[in-house]
RNA sequence: GAGAUCGUAGCUCAGUCGGUAGAGCAACGGACUUUUAAUCCGUGGGUCCUGGGUUCGAGUCCCAGCGAUCUCACCA
């Protein structure tokens, strides 16, 4: 009984006579001759460089005149009938164009279809007419559904209404949607469908697609930039038998051969620095990172780290070079400094606003950022409890609670309490504080960086000092005693940077929630 | 991990006080050679997330579970 899919029962509306009438079709095109999958399919154009071609597009007399289109000629007020008359008789002409995407939309009057179809580079409309395209064309276009992929040979015209149009005199056929499109005016709506079935959403859905492709287009911007200032691009170990160079609880997995437990990496630093010490002196990676924490707009457990390492470099060369990744990925994107973010617009114009952490700390909290005493009740006016707390912790906390979300930004934020930071070098003057800056924009922490700490001593007492009193995995210095061996080779003094890829690509796309900017997020498996 | 909200046709969504399931799109049949979210006429399509419970009667109320979204916590 429940063996090949009956035909019959197509008649009927229900989901799974959906699938049957497509299937139905199916069958007819190969009946009619088409291979329902399609082919190779050479010298297509996209409907991009398509519609750059309007400029061929003339009006031929019958007496034989080639003449030019008025430049207006598609606008809604210009009056085509009166014009065409005004010329003689004639009709227009047009490159003969090849295109291929899918069928996203379809008018049928009856011996005319309307076909849009689309592709990467954008949407165009097919006018199928029965006499132009003849019988078995005609009959094949019967047999296209929304969704399918098709290709088209035509030539490119305006309608009467003015709209470009591939007045197709062949089609092809390349695939079947087996399934049906979601809404072709709403697409897809549902957020967990559209994260489980991105297929469909980047087929469908308005925008998701280019935003993607934009994802795409910073990624490639930020490695052309460091390119052009000569940092080559490594590939660090992803599994790691220590996971250091952030707090973050990592993903434990382990490996059989060698018996031993191993993390998925929760940052990149420490290769990179053993990196530098081997002489790689212009060093970046671009790549996954692991953190086995919670899941939320902000948050995705595997997510993209940028980390780049520049020798005799510091903190504030690391401030210009991330000033211009992201002013050179703005470019890459659109250009446009000025960026909505939700019902507000950052202004991305450069040079970005630059202030201490201290001045910051004394304008938002109202208190002497260096009087240990006033802070510490200020924490404890927000309720956080300082018992057996480092001074320098306690002000962090109040930092992040009174000031991070107030940083719209784009704000540099400099130099940081030395003690919250064991792998930043302390400033010469004052080693209370650590050469370190981070980029907040819209309270979000976009980019991290240091002027490295290189000094091998410093570096392992600054590890031991973390460790105490805190457990190993919620503290950013742990044990690496082969990094330690590293520094003692020596590695030159540096400059580090790091940027969250997802936030920056968030920002720059307007996404509120990272899952918008990642393909494929982490989800529970479907019940 | 905690709380709030949500889950109805393939998709987008209604569903009143608890009274036996609705629309648009999509599909199917018909009309139409310049439409464009085409239009017009007609037809079919439901495990109301799952499982219990209350009730004469549950899409609706209660409990549990599953999944999602948001907020909080952890974190970037």
């Amino acid at each position: 009984m429940s063996h090949t899919p009956d035909n019959s029962s197509a008649e009927a509306g229900d989901a799974g006579s959906l699938e049957a009438s497509r299937r139905i079709k199916l069958q007819k095109i190969i009946d009619l001759g088409h291979d329902p999958w399609g082919s190779r399919f050479d010298d297509r154009s996209y409907v991009r460089d398509i519609r750059a071609r309007t400029g061929e597009i003339q009006y031929l007399t019958t007496d034989g005149r080639t003449l030019a289109l008025p430049p207006d000629f598609t606008a809604e007020t210009f009056d085509r009938k009166k014009w065409k008359a005004d010329q003689g008789p004639g009709e227009l002409t047009g490159p003969k164009v090849r295109a291929a995407g899918r069928v996203v939309l379809q008018r049928d009057t009856g011996k005319l279809r309307f076909v849009n179809i689309r592709d990467w580079t954008g949407n165009i409309q097919l006018f199928i007419g029965k006499n132009q395209v003849g019988e078995e064309n005609w009959t094949l276009a019967g047999l296209v559904d929304l969704g399918d992929l098709i290709g088209v040979d035509g030539e490119l015209r305006y309608t009467n209404t003015g709209e470009l149009t591939i007045f197709a005199e062949k089609l092809h056929f390349h695939a079947k949607s087996i399934e049906s499109p979601p809404d072709k005016y709403h697409g897809l709506a549902d957020a967990e469908i559209r994260q489980r079935m991105r297929y469909v959403d980047l087929a469908y859905s308005e925008g998701t697609l280019e935003r993607f492709l934009n994802r795409t287009k910073i990624v490639q911007s930020i490695r052309s930039t460091l390119g052009g200032q000569g940092f080559v691009e490594i590939e660090g170990p992803t599994l790691h038998t220590i996971a250091g160079g952030a707090a973050a609880r990592p993903f434990v997995t382990h490996h059989n051969a060698l018996d031993m437990q191993l993390y998925l990496r929760i940052a990149l630093e420490l290769h990179l620095k053993r990196l530098m010490v081997g002489g790689m002196e212009r060093v970046y990676e671009l790549g996954r990172v692991y953190r086995n924490e919670g899941i939320s707009p902000r948050h995705n457990p595997e997510f993209t780290m940028l980390e780049v390492y520049q020798a005799y470099g510091d903190y504030g060369s690391m401030m210009d070079l991330t000033e211009q990744l992201i002013c050179d990925a703005i470019k890459a994107v659109d250009g446009n400094y000025q960026r909505p973010w939700g019902e507000q617009t950052v202004d991305f114009t450069p040079p970005f606003q630059r202030e201490t952490y201290d001045d910051l700390f004394a304008k938002h909290v109202g208190v002497d950022p260096q009087d240990a005493a006033a802070v510490k009740q200020v924490a404890e006016e927000i309720g956080f409890d300082t018992k057996h707390k480092h001074a320098a912790v306690i002000k962090s906390e109040v930092f992040e609670e009174k000031v991070e979300d107030a940083l719209t930004g784009p704000i540099f934020v400099l130099d940081y309490p030395a003690s919250i930071c064991p792998l930043t070098k302390r400033n010469a003057k004052n080693p209370e504080v650590a050469e370190r800056f981070e980029l907040f924009i819209q309270g979000m922490e976009v980019a991290n960086a240091y002027t490295e700490l290189n000094d091998p001593d410093l570096q392992e007492q600054l590890f031991k000092t973390q460790l105490d009193g805190q457990a190993e995995e919620d503290s950013m210095a742990k044990m690496d005693h082969d990094f330690i061996r590293a520094l003692r080779h020596a590695m030159p003094p540096a400059g580090g940077l790091g940027v969250g890829i997802d936030r920056l690509v968030m920002l720059l796309t307007n996404s509120p929630s990272i899952r918008d900017i990642i393909l494929f997020p982490l989800l529970r498996p479907e019940g």
